[in-house]
RNA sequence: GGAGAGGUGGCUGAGUGGUCGAAAGCGCGGGUUUGCUAAACCCGUGACCGGGUAACUGGUCCGCAGGUUCGAAUCCUGUCCUCUCCGCCA
C-alpha cells in the first residue's frame, strides 16, 4: 500500500493515478479521514499524558481522601480515553480498508491506457518465429499425439482446468525446472523451493485478496492459510518483519512452488488446454533492493526473462504494460509474450513472464525494511518479481514452436542434455 | 494427535504491578590509547504516530485480543505462533 502521508499530501496525483489505472478508490473520502485521524489521536494522547499524570500523582497524596479523589479522576479519565481510542480505531480501520484499495504509482514511462490493447511492444528475442510448410497443430493436439497429457484425467480427479502430464512431459517440466533454476544459480540467486501454502496476512501483503467474490485465491477451510497464486508470496513474506541492513542488499532469491488460481470470471476467453489452467508449477525469481536500485533490476529481470528464452529458442516480444493493465501493487510491468504458433486462427503471441517493479508498496504491508549503517531511522526496501519460467505455459510455447512435418516434436536444444533426449515421438 | 516450554529492543537474553522503553552482552556510532591493524577502555545507540525550523516535546508499543486496576511486560481469560519430547506418517 501507499504511505498514508504521501497519499494525503499528493491527494491530487494519486487520484489522477487512480484514473489511469481504472481504479474507483476513494481518495477524497481517505483525506478527510486521515484528518480526522490526526485530530483524535491528537485527543487520545491527551486524554493519555493526563490520565499518566493521575496515575502517577497517586503515590504522592498526602492522605486517603486526597488518593481516593485521584483515583476517581483517573477512572473517568480512563473512560474517556477508551471512548476516544474507540473512534479512533473506527476511522482507522475504514483507512486502512481504503488505503487497500488504493494501487500503487506508476512509472512516468508506462503507456498510459485502460487495458492491455495500450501496451506497448518494446523489443523482440532474438528467435524469428518458426515457418512451417504444413498446417501447425496446437499444444492440445500434439498431446493427445504425443499422450502428454490427460485433461480427462485431471477433470475427473479434481474438476475442469486441471490435468495430468504424463510421458515426456514430466520429462519436460523437469527439465525446465532444472533450465532456469541452473542459469539463476549462476546470476547469484538464492535457489529455493517455497511452501505451496502461506498465510492469509502474506496474502495481503503481497497485495494479494484471499477471499471475495473476485478472488484468484484458493482458501484452506478452517484456517488462515491459502493455496499461493505464485511463489511471489512466499518469497516476499521469507522477509517480512525484518530490518535488513543496507550493504546486505540486493538480495536475490528464486523459488520453485506450485501455483493455484480459481480463474474465477475467467471462462470462454482463450484458455484451452494448459494456457489457463488451476495448478501450475513455475520458478519464480524475486529480489528486494534499495529504492534506488528498482528501477535496474527490473530492466536486469526483464533481461533475464528473455535470456532464457532466447535460450529455448523460441520468439517472443516484450511488452511494457500499460497502466490500466497493471495489478495493484505494480509500479511498472513488462511482460514477455511467447509465440505460439498453434493458437488462434494461423498463431498469436502468448504471455509467458511478467516482472515487477512493486516499489515499497508491499514492503510497507510486510514490514521489510533496511538502515544505513550508523544511521538512524529505516526506509522500507523495494520489491520485485518476475517469471523465470512457467512451466504450464512454456510447454505449449515448446510443443508448437518445436512441432515438426511428422507429428514429433524437437526438443530445444538448451533442454536435451536436461530431458537425456533430442525428440518427442510419443508411443 | 498427546505432553511440556516459550514468545521482550537490529540480535541474544534479564525483568519485583508504579521508580521499566525496559538490565546485561553482542552489533552499530563517536572518542581515548596505539607506528598501522587488532585489542582494551570511555561515551552514545529501539521502533512507530503526532507537535516544533530546531533544541526539544506528547503518545503508543514487551506475539495478538480482551479483562482486573487510578496504574500491567509483570495478575486473569482467550487466541495465534514457535520450540522440545512422544505418537502417526511421506
Amino acid at each position: 500500500m501507499l504511505d498514508r502521508k504521501f497519499i494525503v499530501e499528493n491527494a491530487d496525483l494519486v487520484r489522477q493515478n487512480c484514473e489511469r489505472r481504472g481504479s474507483r478508490a476513494d481518495v477524497g473520502r481517505f483525506v478527510e479521514l486521515a484528518g480526522r485521524w490526526r485530530d483524535k489521536q491528537l485527543e487520545v494522547d491527551q486524554l493519555n499524558q493526563r490520565a499518566n499524570e493521575v496515575s502517577k500523582s497517586i503515590g504522592k497524596a498526602k492522605d486517603a481522601e486526597e488518593r481516593e479523589a485521584r483515583k476517581n479522576e483517573g477512572r473517568r479519565l480512563r473512560e474517556q480515553t477508551t471512548a476516544a481510542q474507540a473512534e479512533l480505531d473506527a476511522v482507522a480501520a475504514e483507512m486502512d480498508a481504503l488505503q487497500r484499495t488504493i494501487p500503487n504509482m506508476s512509472h512516468p514511462l508506462a503507456p498510459l491506457g485502460a487495458d492491455d490493447q495500450a501496451n506497448l511492444e518494446i523489443r523482440q528475442g532474438k528467435t524469428p518465429p518458426p515457418k512451417f510448410d504444413f498446417k501447425p497443430l496446437d499444444h492440445v493436439e500434439l498431446g493427445e499425439k504425443l499422450g502428454l497429457m490427460d485433461f480427462e484425467g485431471g477433470a475427473k480427479v479434481a474438476g475442469h482446468g486441471f490435468y495430468f502430464l504424463k510421458n515426456d512431459a514430466v520429462l519436460l517440466e523437469l527439465a525446465l525446472q532444472r533450465y532456469a533454476i541452473d542459469l539463476l544459480i549462476a546470476e547469484g540467486f538464492m535457489p529455493t523451493i517455497t511452501p505451496d501454502l502461506a498465510r492469509n496476512e502474506i496474502l495481503q501483503g503481497t497485495g494479494y485478496i484471499p477471499r471475495g467474490p473476485e478472488t484468484q485465491i484458493y482458501s484452506i477451510a478452517d484456517s488462515d492459510l491459502s493455496l499461493v497464486a505464485t511463489a511471489e508470496i512466499t518469497l516476499g513474506g521469507l522477509l517480512s518483519d525484518t530490518i535488513l541492513e543496507a550493504e546486505q542488499l540486493p538480495i536475490k532469491v528464486c523459488g520453485i512452488s506450485h501455483c493455484y488460481r480459481t480463474e474465477a470470471g475467467a471462462g470462454g476467453r482463450a484458455a484451452r488446454g494448459l494456457y489457463r489452467v488451476h495448478q501450475f508449477t513455475k520458478v519464480e525469481m524475486f529480489a528486494f533492493t534499495l529504492p534506488e536500485a528498482s528501477d535496474a533490476m527490473l530492466d536486469y529481470f526483464c533481461e533475464l526473462e528473455g535470456k532464457l528464452f532466447d535460450g529455448l529458442g523460441i520468439a517472443y516480444r516484450v511488452v511494457d504494460t500499460a497502466t490500466g493493465d497493471l495489478g495493484g501493487p505494480a509500479y511498472r510491468k513488462f511482460d514477455l509474450e511467447a509465440w505460439m504458433p498453434g493458437r488462434g486462427a494461423s498463431g498469436e503471441y502468448g504471455e509467458v513472464t511478467s516482472t515487477s517493479n512493486c516499489t515499497d508498496y508491499q514492503a510497507r504491508r510486510l514490514g521489510i525494511r533496511f538502515r544505513h549503517k550508523g544511521e538512524k531511522g529505516t526506509t522500507f526496501v523495494h520489491t520485485l518479481n518476475g517469471t523465470a519460467i512457467a512451466i504450464s505455459r512454456a510447454i505449449i510455447a515448446i510443443l508448437e514452436n518445436y512441432q515438426q512435418a511428422d507429428g514429433s516434436v524437437l526438443v530445444p536444444p538448451a533442454l536435451q542434455g536436461l530431458m537425456g533426449k533430442k525428440r518427442i515421438e510419443g508411443k
